[in-house]
DNA sequence: ATAAAAATCGACACGGTGTAGACTTTTTCT
DNA sequence: AGAAAAAGTCTACACCGTGTCGATTTTTAT
């Protein structure tokens, strides 16, 4: 329909590199999932993303960038989820549906998730990416601990420090899981649930 | 002193590439904790350990094999040490010497077992030996679990996947708390060793 | 002393990364 | 619509680290 003028006071236009962008993190995320991170080749994004090696540095400036880039989407993602979770009164309920959020998490994004973690020590920028996203869960487990009871406080047998110990288990063990199978991670699941609910003093 | 003839009936020759072989691998060690698993070349080893790189490989096939080697080095180190370890009767007694190897175990070797995990992943080799390593410490844990009365099994709020997450949780605690200070580390320690008691049922 | 085995070296080929500069397409402004 | 600017793309190249090869020297055993 030549003559369309596409509604203004909106940005109508999306940047053809934006399209490119999102095609190149895409195809990271394909080829990580198929090659691992150090099979996979700058030349390989490219390919898949449809443009050549020199056309997707234009774009990012490494390999490590492009990774970066994709880690931070997901995680931005996590945040949002997290942000939009309802709060409950029951510790119980607050564990059991906090546990179920984190099983759905891994299931969708297991991959990039333990690419960051992997790459936490290598590339700073996806540490604290990575660092920031492990203190959110470890306020919220937190904050679940001390209305369970658990004393306040950053003792070694208070919540923030529990809570933290916590937060590790269940990185591990659904790290580990989550590469297994969606039955392991939810095995995993119940375990990190029921030591969870034994640290608060909520199970005898 | 010509004509000595070194004493008999026992293996006198240590090669000359038994030395070098190990200044290889202290070089390794050496290189990883100033450098990193991804900044330190090969020729960086080769230099320190005072030969050019093709004599390297005279030694190990690759860089991977250098490493895993390293690894295989620590970590007979380790198994070596958990079977020389007295055990307990009392579960309380016997968490608590066990936390307290396990704190002089990252202290002395942090490093290597912290890129054991990290290339678990990516180094076949390597990551059979770490989860060996894993196994008997799960095992161990299992066994206190149920001398403390958890019930045996594998249902999720049995010993056996209750002292793998526990494993997992201690692993991380202390693979980022030795990354930091000997204090941290400690703490760590006295953490995961109260989330253990609790789970254990030995503490109210 | 001498022959076999062990160890060493320098040169080379390969593959992946990242850069440079020229060129084309898309967007923006009037 | 049309020109200038911005965005996007490509090919070629330089660099670096890995791993291989064959010739050579050193060590070891007899």
């Amino acid at each position: 329909m030549p003559g369309h003028h596409p509604a203004r006071g909106r940005r109508t236009t999306e940047r053809k590199g934006d399209v490119r962008e999102r095609a190149i993190l895409d195809t990271c995320e394909a080829l990580l999932a198929r090659k691992g991170y150090d099979a996979m080749t700058i030349g390989d994004v490219a390919q898949g993303a449809g443009i050549s090696r020199g056309a997707l540095y234009f774009y990012f400036g490494s390999k490590q960038e492009v990774v970066t880039a994709l880690v931070a989407r997901t995680v931005e993602h996590l945040w949002e989820r997290s942000r939009a979770t309802a709060q409950t009164d029951d510790p119980r309920q607050a564990i059991a549906t906090a546990m179920h959020r984190t099983v759905e998490l891994w299931n969708e994004h297991g991959l990039v998730m333990r690419t960051a973690i992997d790459l936490s020590l290598t590339v700073a920028e996806i540490g604290e990416l990575w660092n920031h996203t492990a203190d959110l869960f470890i306020a919220a487990i937190t904050a679940v601990l001390e209305r369970a009871g658990v004393q306040a406080g950053t003792a070694p047998d208070q919540a923030s420090a529990m809570a933290r110990a916590l937060c590790w288990m269940i990185e591990r063990s659904f790290y580990h899981a989550s590469q297994e199978s969606r039955e392991k991670l939810q095995e995993a699941s119940a375990t990190c649930e029921h030591i969870w609910l034994i640290s608060a003093g909520l199970i005898t």
